[in-house]
Parts: C-alpha cells; sequence; structure tokens
RNA sequence: GGGGAGGUUCCCGAGCGGCCAAAGGGAACAGACUGUAAAUCUGUCGGCGUCAGCCUACGGAGGUUCGAAUCCUCCCCUCCCCA
C-alpha cells in the first residue's frame, strides 16, 4: 500500500502541472482513511478510434491510477461526437451517427487494454446525461460562463484574433466537457496540456453545483514523428498501436535523434536514470544513437504486438535497409494483362504501388523504380506477361506482380 | 439592417483579361549524403498521354469576350466596423 506521499509522487511524474497540488495530496489523504477510491476521469474523442502512442501517454497515466487502487473512467464524448465539432483549424467532423459512435466504441476498447487494466476500467458515455438535457438546462449551464472567460482559450482567442470563425456551439463544448465531470462527480481529471481550459471550466461548474472541484493532471502533449506537430492521425505523423510490428519499428527509426530522447522519457519503461545513462553513453560514442533507436522501437514493438516482436522487427528491419534485401512480405497485386506486353508505368498504378500513371513515370525518372532488384530508368520499359516481377518504389514501397486468372 | 474586406491547387498565400496547371513558402514524395536518422543539397508535386497535346481545376450558377482565376449579374459562405 503506497502512502498519500507516495501516491503523489507516482501521479506527478511526466506530469507537466497539477491543480491543485496540496489539495490532491488532501483527496489522496482522505481516500485512505475511508478506504474509499478516487474517480478518475479522462475524457476521449469518438471520431478517432485509432489508439496511438500520444494516447498512451495518457493511458499510461490512468493505469498508474489503477495500480493505485483508484477508479478510472474512461469517458466517451459520443454526445460531442455526434453533433461534430469544428475545433480549431480541422473542418467541422462529419456528424457521427449513434452505430458509427458504438463501433468507434468497439475499436477503443479493442486497443486500451492495451494498457488499461480491463477489469478495473469503467467505460462511460456521456450522452448518458447529455442526450436527455432540456434546452432550459442547457441555457442554464450556458449562463455559467461569460463570453470573456471563453475568449481566454487560447485557441479561440488566436481564432478571434486572427478573424477567423467560431461557432456558438464550440463554446458549448467546454461547457459540456465541464458538466461531464459534474455529473461523474470526478476527483481528478486527466488530460493533455491543451485540455487545461476545459478542464478548468469543470472545476468551475463542479464549484456551481455545490461540488468540491476535481484536480487536474496535465500530461504533456506528445510529439509526432515531425518532431513538430502534436501527434495526431490527421497529420499522419502518428505511430498506432494496433500496427504491425514493422510499422512501429520503422517508424520509430524514422524519427531524429531528439525526437528519440523525448519519446525515451514519455513512453519507454526504461527508468529515468537509465534513459539519462543512454544520453550520457550517445554523448561519449560508447552506444551509437542507432543502436538506442532499435532499441526503443523494439520495445514499443514488443509492447504492443507481444514480446519476440521487437527482435523479428529488427532483423527485418536490418535486412531490408541495411542490406537493402527484399522484405518478408510482399504485398501482392494481381493484375489483368492487356495483351503479350504491358507498359511499367501501367503495371504500377494498376497494382496500386503508385497513385497514377504519371506518378510512375515521374518515380521512374526520379531512379526511384526497381523491377527484380534491377534499377530501371526508362519510361517507356515494358514487361512480357509470363514472368514475376517484384517491384519496389522508393525504399519502402514493394509489390508482386502476379498475373490474374 | 447599413458599410467595408474576403473565399485560389493538401495547407498558407501571390496573381487581378491572354506569357496560368497558376509565383513563393510549408507539407508530402523521390534522389544524393547518412544511421530508412536529423540537418543540408537537388528534383518532383491535378489527370490522361503515341510527350505533340488533350481534359479537369481558382466558393456556386449564369453572362460579356476570339480568350476569364482575373470583368459583369445573381446566389452561398467567412471576417471586420456601425446599428
Amino acid at each position: 500500500m503506497f502512502s498519500a506521499k507516495e501516491q503523489l509522487n507516482v501521479i506527478k511524474r511526466g506530469a507537466v502541472e497539477v491543480i491543485i497540488e496540496s489539495d490532491l495530496l488532501k483527496k489522496l489523504e482522505k481516500s485512505l482513511a475511508t478506504n474509499k477510491p478516487l474517480r478518475i476521469k479522462a475524457g476521449f474523442d469518438p471520431t478517432a478510434p485509432d489508439i496511438h502512442l500520444g494516447h498512451t501517454v495518457l493511458l499510461n497515466k490512468m493505469h498508474q491510477f489503477q495500480e493505485l487502487g483508484h477508479e478510472v473512467i474512461f469517458l466517451i464524448g459520443d454526445f460531442t461526437g455526434m453533433i461534430g465539432d469544428p475545433t480549431g483549424k480541422s473542418e467541422t467532423r462529419k456528424h457521427l451517427s449513434r452505430e458509427e459512435v458504438l463501433d468507434n466504441a468497439k475499436t477503443y476498447q479493442s486497443q486500451i487494454y492495451k494498457v488499461l487494466d480491463k477489469q478495473k476500467t469503467r467505460i462511460a458515455f456521456n450522452s448518458a446525461w447529455m442526450a436527455d438535457m432540456k434546452a432550459e438546462q442547457l441555457i442554464q449551464l450556458a449562463a455559467q460562463y461569460t463570453v470573456a472567460r471563453m475568449l481566454e482559450r487560447e485557441d479561440f482567442k488566436k481564432r478571434y484574433q486572427a478573424e477567423l470563425p467560431i461557432s456558438i456551439h464550440e463554446f458549448l463544448y467546454p461547457l459540456i466537457q465541464g458538466y461531464d465531470s459534474v455529473a461523474l462527480q470526478a476527483d481528478v481529471e486527466l488530460g493533455g496540456t491543451d485540455q487545461k481550459f476545459n478542464l478548468l471550466v469543470g472545476r468551475e461548474l463542479q464549484k456551481g453545483c455545490g461540488q468540491e472541484p476535481q484536480s487536474i493532471v496535465l500530461m504533456p502533449l506528445l510529439e509526432g514523428l515531425d518532431g513538430l506537430n502534436k501527434m495526431s492521425k490527421s497529420l499522419g505523423n502518428y505511430i498506432g498501436i494496433n500496427e504491425p510490428a514493422k510499422d512501429i519499428f520503422g517508424k520509430i527509426m524514422s524519427v531524429s535523434d531528439k525526437l528519440m530522447i523525448r519519446y525515451y522519457e514519455l513512453l519507454s519503461a526504461v527508468s529515468l536514470q537509465d534513459v539519462e545513462k543512454i544520453q550520457a553513453d550517445i554523448q561519449t560514442g560508447k552506444l551509437h544513437p542507432m543502436e538506442a533507436k532499435k532499441m526503443l522501437a523494439s520495445e514499443f514493438a514488443d509492447r504492443f504486438c507481444g514480446s519476440g516482436e521487437g527482435q523479428k522487427a529488427r532483423q527485418e528491419f536490418e535486412k531490408v535497409f541495411s542490406k537493402k534485401n527484399l522484405p518478408e512480405d510482399i504485398p501482392i497485386a494481381e493484375i489483368v494483362w492487356d495483351g503479350e506486353k504491358m507498359k511499367l508505368t501501367k503495371i504500377m498504378s494498376t497494382s496500386g504501388i503508385v497513385a497514377s500513371n504519371s506518378e510512375a513515370r515521374r518515380m521512374i525518372q526520379q531512379g526511384a523504380v526497381e523491377v527484380n532488384e534491377k534499377p530501371v530508368k526508362d519510361i517507356d520499359a515494358e514487361l512480357s506477361k509470363d514472368g514475376e516481377y517484384v517491384m519496389r518504389v522508393g525504399k519502402k514501397r514493394f509489390v508482386k506482380i502476379v498475373s490474374k486468372k
């Protein structure tokens, strides 16, 4: 059993900010004294069921709370998702139907237990209380906050100053999210630093309803593969935890050394001291940064795909990229030959390895195309019907051509 | 309700009758260099193609013109100021 102090230390690890630390400590003490676990809330968007490494920062923290014996609520914002939230620059999200939301929720659940303890996780949907809310109640809710305070939120402020549109219903989102805390009587809410404003609204609303305001634990946002923007599906700079081991491995390998250290700090199970040692060894030249990266890539492949997968992915990686051999599994494309011979560009586009004939032509001109491990430079090259072909475009794209019966 | 500014290719943004598939930047992709690093440099970056050219694109619908992203009309959308 951990003391309240010890618990707080676990909670604080990796967190950017805890609001308010002394209050949280008191809650932890009270929880121990009364033997009542704290309710921990973390909200998730129902539109992005592809869990990636960025989410795992939060999920890891939730898992820690579970280990400490608290009640963790995985809240799916299905109500908000059904309306559609045009946050930031992303265009108005499409409205999700009830079925889609439920589908997405299932997809979530098939993934999150790679990190969370299934037995100890409670899944909640905010439509449970929002769907029945009357207009009158909603207006009352809206009355609890002012426009000026709303405009304090960074992205609203920016958009307002940049003369970009803000729809009224966007103001409702922080309120609804905050109200979720009221409905759940959350003791603690977890979120990324970008959620700070919304989580603070929760505190205000709880106070307004006579509840003790929730404590807030803010986790850093994980940078995506580009090392610049936050990891997100829409930017395509993410590593999904359901991806095949070789993709997880490969994506980690393509990351800059600087970002690798960041990932070590935020995501790795390696202790902080060991991370420092790795950094020091890279500094002194004792450890090649690539080796450190392979270790990290291996760790993730093991964690999300099963132990042993990291080793396999590593071997495959070294074979394909270091030795430039062909990979183990190459996707097969069946094509229908029209005639005895066919243009390579045509074959490439119909096999799907490139998007169009034009792209195929460009790739050939740029020296990116190999057929059966021999570079092809001629855009008019043809292949004849009988024969097996393995095509490579660039470093990563492969396809095996098979003629369709 | 009145006045003003806008909507351009994945994103930002220039163009304001022909030389515009549309400057510049970013992203992306490919090549060189490497450690599939990063950074840097080079190239590509709507589709079709017998490489001449053709088709589709500048919020939408019409119109003027030999010719429109560029001019006109109506409509839709956004922002600002006033009420």
